[in-house]
DNA sequence: CTGAAAGCGCTTACAG
DNA sequence: CTGAAAGCGCTTACAG
């Protein structure tokens, strides 16, 4: 038979009861040991995936999953509109129905799922408190303190890309970004200060360059550091979107990328970012990630958190200084 | 009681069995008119609302919605992103579960579901023959022949805009937008041109800037034409998004909005077009009405197509003309 | 620690 | 045209 086994299959070809499966996957306590890898080997055998509306509708509907984010956060961004679509197709896997929960006056979100995911923290975020508090499983989205959380490697991130133009040659390297009171950017731009100073010693001229984190923003921004007669061979932007206007104001001002200058993205965005030498973070990554500190928090292991991994992408906006 | 009624408790209620309450509810024929308007009422009166995942698990799986979008179609705006999150929300409601197709070499969907949603028509789309032949229930977002679709009044948002502009004085109205060959942005223009005809008559000079439909194409589009000496004192943006970055160019090349430049947008995007006066539409209405036309589709009822009423918002970019 | 059995809310042949 | 009943794939008291 190659239909979807389920979970009687597994329990035949454990030789087992379906309840003793089913305590299995759920990670339920009270079964031997050597049962349980029995089942799970089973499992793995007849590559069996329970099924999520039976699941559901034995258990008198899905676990809810809240998602909150800061009053501060732009939702309609390519970078949170595709971190979510992936989160919402994890969860779905596994049963969990990812629902948007609005804020109170008090910022604090409105209603308390089964579990939490928060995102567009900052420092001493309180809503991480107010959800503690209630024994909410919680993940967040950025780093912080005594819960659990998932986020790319910013600071690394961002001394890779600027050792990658400083290995082309380049010294003058201006970094475009948004508020730096954003733990994200606050960390890719730690990354590049250091990776700077580290090159070229106490000589080395950090140029930040702050401004709206749309392509706009990053446009405007560019175009103005321009015409005050700010000078850099080389631009590190902090998101691709801010790269993509950072080149349409370099094209504008007559300078050609990269022969006259160089430019690294942050991101690897889909329809964004695919010319772009960039740093990729794996948002497909992230959100499994996000979803496998959820089910932890859930099944009350204890908490630890996860830097995710980014990597340099090489393509056509940087090359060598003149 | 008060909790969620069930099939059994709709056939209590209207005195049959709940074989009887299920036929009606999925419209299957065979059900006497004086009892189907029997189970009709007592689910009126409980409020019964069918539980997706025991529909699910008696059917084998959900029923599968193909969402398709042309090669050319931007995923990543603000629009689509705020369209696909209520189109989900609505479909899931009804039980149905939205999943995103890939395309063949030949542009093709590369999977065909039980329905099929098409995104970014444009006339002649080969797509539509393709699933018609197979005879897969298809509803279309754009203008189109022979198929359901469903689209806003572009034509109206134009004509509302221009009106609205003229009413206040201007005359000399640049219209802003993307490439003429999409639908929509044909029929705002149309509506613009037309309106401007019918105020000034034959003297009327449109006067269409088109550009990358991103804010930064926006801006990009107006400065060029500011410093190419063209003259305006209102734009009609065919998007929220243009119309931040026209304002974006206005501001830099030192004129205030609205006292020296009037500008409309369309969409009411949150986020993005709260503050412009803008031609809204709404989009829960049209994902709803989508879903509508998918479920008459999927029961093989007559086809048509619907499109959707704006209205024009007035708030602070638009004034008086000095 | 594990099995047998009832139940979650629906759909659909099968009878009548 | 309609009802009685089995079945979809899980979970969870209840026994043992």
């Amino acid at each position: 038979m190659n239909l979807k086994p389920t979970i009687a299959d597994v329990a035949k070809e454990a030789g087992v009861s379906t309840g003793t499966v089913s305590r299995v996957i759920n990670a339920r306590d009270g079964v031997k040991q050597v049962t349980r890898d029995n089942v799970l080997a089973a499992m793995e055998r007849l590559n069996y995936r329970p099924d999520q509306a039976a699941r559901e509708l034995a258990l008198g509907g899905p676990l809810r999953v809240g998602l909150h984010i800061s009053a501060a956060t732009k939702r309609l961004t390519p970078f949170f509109t595709l971190f979510l679509e992936y989160l919402m197709v994890q969860l779905r896997t596994d049963g969990y129905l990812l629902e948007d929960i609005a804020s109170q006056d008090d910022g604090m979100p409105a209603d308390i799922c089964d579990a939490m995911v928060l995102f567009g923290s900052h420092e001493d975020d309180p809503r991480i408190d107010y959800l503690l508090q209630q024994g909410v499983p919680t993940v967040l989205l950025g780093v912080a303190q005594g819960v659990r959380w998932v986020a790319p490697d910013d600071y690394g991130g961002g001394r890779l890309a600027t050792e990658h133009l400083l290995r082309l040659g380049h010294q003058d390297i201006a970094h475009v970004s948004g508020l730096m009171h954003a733990q994200a950017f606050f960390n890719r731009y730690a990354g590049y200060q250091d990776a700077l100073r580290d090159a070229l010693g106490e000589t080395a001229q950090p140029l930040l360059l702050e401004g709206d984190t749309s392509s706009l923003g990053g446009y405007r921004t560019v175009r103005r550091a321009l015409e005050a007669g700010v000078n850099f061979s080389a631009v590190f932007a902090a998101s691709d979107e801010l790269a993509v206007g950072v080149i349409g104001a370099l094209e504008d001002a007559g300078l050609r990328v990269p022969t006259d200058v160089s430019v690294v993205g942050f991101d690897d965005l889909p329809e964004i970012g695919e010319a772009l030498t960039t740093v990729r973070q794996d948002l497909r990554e992230i959100a499994s990630m996000t979803v496998t500190l959820l089910k932890e928090a859930l099944s009350g292991a204890s908490v630890r958190s996860q830097v995710m991994p980014v990597r340099l992408i090489v393509r056509g906006t940087t090359t060598r200084r003149r």
